[in-house]
DNA sequence: ATCCCGAGGG
DNA sequence: CCCTCTGGAT
């Protein structure tokens, strides 16, 4: 494993490959911002952000998703993975959103969790894109670049992951860790082929000296 | 543990 | 063709 010392140092070489990273889900308001976080599971950014401008334009507030006919959402965001269960999600979000908050996107990561398709790793994105409130999403690419890097232990899970990384590294730096990890496995350590060889954390990743000496 | 699930890349 | 993409609910 790691050190503290370490993790922040690799931390702060991706930082250099990828100076101001942040979110790629494109939304002008925190509402719509929350829909694209939940299209976002098991779907690339992109694909999320061909699809919602027209989406975002169709229901402008929780009150006018909340009256929507989940067909005609489904229609809209079809070209997405999982777009059934999503479409449901969005519009009973939003029609929570209405009826416990006022209209208005919560906060805490305990709202944020009660709202249909929201788990920890959607209020987490949600808590610090939206809200600055400090917090380490655990995705996908997440998983697979801190544990090869041996930041975590092998078998841990996404909480774990989580309160790992939470208590090797610094909160001010929380958030664009969270980024920087995201761009590293989608340009870096791509989990199908990582480019390792020319990857500046070669020396003090593990799982990439394996690779290089398997070939 | 299992289901959902289209599009893009290798 | 097969794998992967900022997961969550049952």
């Amino acid at each position: 494993m790691l050190s503290d010392e370490e993790c922040l140092k690799a931390i702060e070489i991706m930082g250099e490959s990828f100076p101001n990273a942040h979110s790629s889900l494109v939304a002008d308001t925190d509402f719509h911002f929350l829909l694209a976080v939940i299209m976002s599971a098991q779907t690339t950014d992109k694909a999320v952000n061909i699809l919602s401008p027209k989406l975002f334009e169709t229901y402008k507030t929780p009150y006018e998703l909340a009256e929507a006919n989940v067909a005609d959402v489904m229609t809209l965001i079809k070209t997405i993975g999982l777009y059934r269960n999503k479409a449901k999600y969005l519009v009973a979000c939003a029609q929570k959103i209405v009826s416990d908050f006022h209209g208005v996107v919560p906060q805490s990561r305990k709202e944020l969790m009660s709202l249909p398709g929201v788990g920890r790793k959607t209020a987490d994105v949600v808590m610090a894109e939206c809200f600055g409130i400090p917090a380490i999403a655990v995705d996908t690419h997440v998983t697979r670049v801190s544990k090869r890097l041996r930041m975590v232990a092998q078998d841990a899970d996404v909480l774990k992951i989580e309160q790992t990384l939470m208590k090797k590294l610094p909160k001010s730096i929380w958030i664009a860790a969270h980024f920087r990890m995201i761009y590293w496995g989608r340009y870096q350590c791509m989990a199908r082929s990582p480019k390792c060889e020319s990857c500046p954390l070669l020396k003090m990743c593990a799982e990439g000296k394996r690779r290089v000496e398997k070939g």
